[in-house]
DNA sequence: GCGACAG
DNA sequence: ATCTTGTCGC
């Protein structure tokens, strides 16, 4: 069977890439499963590749909407119980029942017996192949391009979302750039375009990376250095989003993000003026630092061109002003969540729709 | 049972 | 992130 790839082509960079149609996948499988069977959150994640993704799958599932035609009433928990439906799982207990399948108050009986199993397929799992897009791309960081006297525009990106139909979401960017030399903003660009890839836990940047560089292949200013809101080297496979935007634009990039994705914090606290930080170790390496700010805590690490050390600084000598964040940050998040409420109101008269062949 | 799960 | 159909480890 084959599924459908989203392509993006990216002029100025010079890049071409695809990302795989997950919701289609998704569908598809579901048409499949005999009646009388069912299966789980898990094992369609497992077929994708990846059971991080148990939720993306669910949330992709709640955005059904022709329950009638993809059965996805016959996906429940891992241990056997319901799960939710949009239709109340009253809905769904019923549409169970009248494939032969025993529900007894919230559990269904001999679940063993019913479940499809479907990871034994290896057909599908494309989550897989973007493990292995992100191994490739990692061989290539270098850290050593930064240089602080050279640097003079540093941009923050962010993204805001407005869901429509079908599982696709007009993915909004906004890259502002920074002249640290004149304390100016120089240059503002915003992004949309479309996408369907749901967000799956170390699979971020599949989700956002279309957006960022088509905004950024419109700056007039080129960056010396970017600010990624998410983590660098600081993710499972050492290849966080902010390490997919510098290995893809060759521009020093710093990942800056509000939560933990992986490593363990050290209580080895070093004192940073009227800020305290904290090492970061993955696998015995400090892979990333934890900044700390009246209480609140944001996490550093080097996407692709700049060291560790150098990353940490850059960021300690950054404005913050007030917040818990450097002030660019804060501004491109604000900016964008701006531009969002401005397009929704548009999107309200042309009434946006996006249909599946 | 509760909290964690980049955005 | 937006909106509310999970899973795992402690």
């Amino acid at each position: 069977m084959i599924h459908m790839f989203f392509q993006y082509y990216f002029s100025r960079l010079g890049i071409i890439f695809e990302i795989p149609d997950i919701p289609g996948i998704i569908y598809e499988t579901l048409k499949k499963i005999p009646r009388g069977m069912v299966t789980t959150y898990k094992e369609i994640a497992k077929l994708l590749g990846d059971k991080i993704a148990a939720r993306a799958v669910a949330t992709v599932l709640a955005r059904n909407e022709k329950p009638d035609e993809i059965p996805c009433f016959k996906v429940v928990m891992s241990d056997g119980s319901i799960g939710g439906y949009s239709l109340g799982v009253t809905q769904k207990i019923n549409r169970l029942r009248q494939e032969g399948i025993k529900v007894e108050g919230t559990r269904i009986i001999n679940f063993d017996r019913v479940l499809f199993k479907l990871s034994d397929n290896q057909y599908y799992q494309v989550l897989k192949s973007l493990q292995r897009i992100q191994n490739t791309l990692h061989s290539q960081i270098t850290f050593e391009q930064f240089n602080s006297k050279n640097t003079r525009y540093a941009a923050a990106t962010d993204l805001s979302y407005i869901q429509l139909r079908n599982n696709f979401d007009l993915a909004l960017a906004a890259v502002v750039v920074y002249d640290l030399l004149r304390r100016k903003i120089v240059d503002l660009v915003f992004s949309s375009i479309l996408i369907n890839f749901p967000y799956i836990p170390t699979y971020l940047a599949f989700r956002e990376v279309p957006g960022i560089l088509l905004a950024l292949e419109n700056l007039r200013v080129k960056p010396d250095l970017l600010l990624i809101d998410g983590h660098g080297v600081l993710h499972p496979r050492r290849m966080g989003i902010a390490c997919h935007i510098g290995v893809l634009t060759r521009i020093p990039s710093i990942g800056i993000a509000k939560r933990i994705l992986a490593g363990k914090i050290s209580a080895n606290r070093i004192k940073a003026g009227d800020k305290n930080v904290y090492p970061v170790y993955l696998d015995g390496k400090i892979m990333g630092f934890c900044i700390e700010k009246s209480g609140k805590r944001i996490y550093v690490s080097p996407g692709f061109g700049i060291t560790l050390q150098d990353a940490l600084d850059f960021v300690l000598k950054l404005e913050w002003e007030k917040g818990r964040e450097p002030f660019l940050m804060l501004l491109a998040h604000k900016l964008v969540t701006r531009f969002r409420d401005i397009l929704r109101r548009y999107l309200s008269y042309i009434k946006l729709e996006f249909r599946r062949k």
